[in-house]
DNA sequence: CATGTGACTCCCG
DNA sequence: TCGGGAGCCACAT
């Protein structure tokens, strides 16, 4: 029985979006990608407005952690109130904001 | 296949 | 440091 399935199959690395789901999971708590670095990892550099709508997509149960994404200034991208939330999660993982922007130079995740 | 869109980024002044 | 404008990529219609 072929449980790999040939076609239209979920598995495919042909969407950058999985890829960006891929990436995205590898960030480790504590530490923040930007949206042109994520999209870098993920294959497609540049793509830096692909991950924003892909992430928008999201479930808000999902176990990603989207929260650790934020834009090359070191400042959070989402509107209100939906910021403030990702802020909080950000604090609770030892990360730091100092008037509202993250200090890329300590907390960029660069494997 | 053409057009519109966005949780972006870079360049100037 | 801050704000405005053009550029960019992949996806949705």
């Amino acid at each position: 029985m072929d449980t790999y399935s040939d076609k239209s199959s979920e598995s495919t690395q042909h969407d950058a979006t999985n890829r960006i789901w891929l990436a995205l999971a590898q960030v480790p708590s504590g530490y923040v990608v930007t949206y042109g670095g994520l999209a870098t990892l993920a294959g497609t550099p540049g793509a830096a407005r692909l991950v924003g709508q892909t992430l928008r997509k999201l479930p808000k149960n999902t176990n990603l952690p989207w929260h650790r994404v934020i834009n090359a200034q070191g400042r959070i991208s989402l509107p209100q109130p939906a910021a403030q939330r990702q802020i909080t999660r950000l604090e609770r993982e030892g990360i730091t904001l100092l008037n509202g922007r993250v200090d890329l130079k300590k907390y960029l995740w660069q494997p």
